[in-house]
DNA sequence: AAGAGGCCCTGATAGC
DNA sequence: TGCTATCAGGGCCTCT
């Protein structure tokens, strides 16, 4: 679920709610995620205080007192919730939005200082690890490329990348080692921002193709960010803080539908393109 | 090296 | 009502 908006809308809550708290300690109720949940997870945590929270591409880290670095990823399904000594706080991190506490999957509570803060994930596609210096975190993200609202996602940048590349350009936007932190909804939005069919080749893309399609990336994902993120699976139930990008989809989950575009009067198609349901206007998309 | 495909999981929804 | 099939916001691994 969570794309780079999502994630940064999360720790930006995360930031004014939990920061310099200290973990008092840590209950892991399913240890099999993704990886499975490191075994002295509540050792190491226990006591330690939360410095900073920061974001790179989908992962969620936490830098602790201790110089340890925590990192939380949450998969397709996951969610983060606080919960205050009597309230249920949603504290944004909810995209699904719900404004009671899932019952079912909370795989993780993290007893802080103020809060509960717990890991939600039906799907168990997340993951959380431990980093013991930062050698080690900057390891881990040796494969990742550069963000789009990054200065160093260059035209020239995609343009090298990209000449000699068969695959279509919507797998390289899901292809977090070309660009990172972009997912399925915001690569078809993005394609569609940028006039540029999704199964066109990579090296066939044009200089302002390629200019079109860094200038979108930036703009959508801001845009995003700003208006909280996407929820879609139950936004019926939100209030207040919780998403709102999903209204201004102009083709995610739109096939059949007309396309926005003032001068266009195609309909939106949807095609599976590397695995994932693809959505585009055929006719201003080229 | 690049690209295709399988796989990890649960839950919501559609169709019979 | 209850079954089955399909699909869902991600990304790793293996094979060619």
């Amino acid at each position: 679920m969570p794309e780079l908006p999502e994630i940064e809308v999360v720790k930006q809550s995360l930031d004014r709610k939990i920061k310099f708290q200290k973990i008092i300690k840590v209950l892991v109720t399913n240890r099999n995620l993704r990886f499975k949940v490191p075994k002295n997870l509540e050792f190491y945590l226990k006591n330690k205080i939360i410095n900073k929270i920061s974001r790179i591409s989908k992962y969620l880290i936490f830098y602790l007192n201790n110089n340890d670095f925590l990192l939380i990823h949450l998969g397709m399904s996951g969610t983060i919730h606080l919960v205050s000594k009597n309230n249920y706080i949603n504290s944004n991190a909810s995209f699904y939005g719900s404004r009671n506490l899932p019952s079912k999957h909370n795989h993780i509570v993290f007893f802080l200082t103020k809060y509960k803060f717990i890991y939600n994930d039906p799907r168990r596609f997340g993951f959380v690890k431990i980093f013991k210096n930062k050698n080690d975190l900057i390891f881990f993200f040796r494969n990742i490329g550069p963000e789009p609202l990054n200065n160093n996602f260059k035209t020239s940048y995609i343009s090298n990348y990209l000449k000699k590349k068969k695959k279509c350009i919507k797998s390289f936007l899901l292809d977090q080692k070309f660009v990172s932190g972009i997912g399925n909804i915001y690569a078809n939005e993005i394609l569609f921002y940028s006039k540029i069919n999704p199964t066109k080749q990579g090296k066939k893309l044009n200089k302002d193709e390629i200019k079109k399609l860094k200038y979108y990336s930036k703009l959508v994902l801001n845009f995003a960010i700003k208006k909280g993120g996407s929820s879609i699976r139950d936004f019926k139930n939100i209030k207040g803080i919780s998403g709102n990008y999903q209204k201004e989809f102009k083709v995610y989950q739109r096939q059949n539908l007309n396309c926005l575009d003032r001068s266009c009067n195609g309909k939106i198609k949807k095609k599976i393109i590397s695995k994932r349901s693809t959505f585009f206007c055929n006719i201003c998309q080229k």
